[in-house]
RNA sequence: GGCCCUAUCGUCUAAUGGUCAGGACAUAGGCUUUUCAAGCCUAGAAUCCGGGUUCGAUUCCCGGUAGGGCUACCA
């Protein structure tokens, strides 16, 4: 059992954080959290030309929307006094050499980048490296083909080969989780530590996510920042859930977890070696398993920014309204399509017109018997006290007449007396929403409509 | 091209030598029913190919194929 365990998420601030991002801190956190260990954010910024504070941000307000709490927090921008003493050590023990470039064939860089005249380079000693990964097992690379590659552009530009060892070595890092696509960097990696003179720590290599064609999950390749998901209307546990399932699975068939739960149950070696695609419809069905056990509060609370202007979180039909909704939707932003043209709920801000054939029922349509229904459940429910108006106080006046006279026959035309829709809760839910008076309003103009 | 990683239903995965290859999402059908959902039930759907090893391979080994990653004075 491993002690005093030290992870960290190193993210370069060049890009919006997103699922796959997220998911390598969800597992360095976690299996940190699980060994009592601490969890470092470290902010990868030594590219001065693509990193940008917008992204860092967005980094951070990922992590603290999702719930992922870090221990510590570093930016390298801030460490060059570091990366220079260690340059300096590199090169006085002949690890390290200034090397003096001939000018090579610029045309396949990004643009905008020029070469240096100068370089430093990490004198390679082109040899064999074996890690043991702790989801692969071992791995062997034959360091040669490397070359002497650079560790830095000046004493003062260092870059992230040697950065990424300098840290990880002064955090006093014990556990590396990072994504597959680092394991070719592995090797260098290891070659500076050795040069250091401080022992590598161990590396967990996890697969990428990957998008529907099976390429890594990049921001020109389906992508989408995580807090994308905020503004879609899912829940933070649901996305914690839903990713950490992607790539490990626990002994049980178990699917919805806490994120105390995942802690408990996670290991490395019940990691997965392949990729995995990122499936937009599995995750929401786990938000609506989470939807459907939040309580009347907090869903109040999460669906506020969400609902329509004329519709307050605080009032009253909304609390008539929330258990509706809660089982219609499956992500928060379903919440506008509801209410607008079209959808189940539009009936409750007003109705619209409608065709006077819809009220009668399809199975026996009788103008005169639909005439008669509703004038009876008029009665009926201009009987009910305000009080009594409730949904199942509703159901209990009407349901004996329903029963009676044939349940479709009464329901149907009451359903779009109350609406002017095909489709709609159930009637007693619907005037039990839009209250007695404006039932009775509605119930009298299609009696008039069919008369 | 070179180096490295990977390979079970459409997708996420279980099963680490012996299972009718299990579950979940999605799909289809059914039940329920006053509509739509939800819910419940059922169905179809997979071990990449070829060699070994073994009494027996999804599982171990080798080869092929396919996919992916890396191959910067990015991280």
């Amino acid at each position: 059992m491993p002690t005093n365990v030290v992870t960290r998420f190193a993210p370069s601030p060049t890009g919006y954080f997103h699922a796959g991002s997220y998911r390598t801190a969800l597992f360095s956190c976690i299996y940190a959290r699980q060994n009592g260990g601490k969890f470092i954010l470290r902010i990868e910024d030594t590219d001065k030309e693509r990193s940008k504070k917008e992204y860092e941000d967005n980094i951070v307000d990922s992590l603290q929307w999702i719930g992922l709490k870090y221990d510590e927090f570093y930016r390298q921008s801030d460490r060059t006094e570091l990366y220079r003493e260690s340059i300096r050590r590199l090169m006085d023990s002949g690890h390290a050499y200034l090397s003096k470039e001939t000018p090579t064939d610029a045309g396949d860089r990004p643009a905008g980048r020029q070469n240096r005249e100068e370089v430093i380079r990490f004198r390679n000693p082109n040899k064999k490296v074996v890690f043991d990964d702790m989801i692969r097992g071992r791995i062997e690379f034959d360091t040669t083909e490397l070359g002497d590659f650079v560790i830095a552009k000046s004493m003062d530009e260092p870059v992230f080969h040697l950065v990424v060892v300098v840290d990880d070595a002064d955090m006093g890092i014990t556990h590396i989780i990072r994504g597959e696509d680092h394991i070719s960097n592995t090797p260098r990696q290891i070659l500076i530590f050795e040069a250091l003179g401080v022992m590598p720590p161990k590396y967990a290599h996890i697969p990428l996510l990957l998008s529907g064609d099976r390429s890594k999950l990049s921001k020109r390749h389906g992508a989408v920042p995580i807090t994308e998901y905020r503004s879609r209307g899912y829940l933070p546990e649901a996305v914690v859930n839903y990713l950490a399932l992607l790539g490990w699975h626990p002994s049980d068939d178990k699917e919805i977890m806490s994120f105390d739960e995942i802690v408990g149950a996670f290991s490395l070696d019940r990691v997965q070696k392949s990729g995995a695609i990122f499936d937009e419809e599995k995750l929401k069905w786990f938000n609506k398993q989470y939807l459907n056990r939040m309580s009347d509060e907090r869903f109040t609370e999460a669906a506020m920014p969400f609902v329509p202007d004329w519709l307050t979180t605080g009032s009253m039909l909304f609390a008539r309204l929330s258990p509706i909704i809660k089982e219609k939707i499956s992500c928060l932003s379903d919440i506008a399509g509801l209410f607008a043209g079209g959808g189940e709920l539009a009936f409750v801000h007003a109705i619209g017109p409608y065709d006077p054939s819809m009220l009668l029922w399809k199975k026996e349509p009788d103008r005169s018997a639909s005439l008669r229904h509703l004038n009876a459940v008029r009665d009926l429910i201009s009987g009910l006290s305000e009080e009594g108006l409730t949904a199942d106080g509703l159901k209990s006046a009407i349901w004996p007449y329903a029963e009676a006279n044939g349940r479709g026959n009464v329901l149907w035309p009451l359903r779009v007396a109350l609406t002017g829709q095909e489709r709609s809760p159930d009637p007693f839910v619907c005037a039990y929403i839009i209250g007695k008076e404006e039932s009775l309003k509605r119930i009298d103009d299609a009696i008039s409509v069919l008369g």
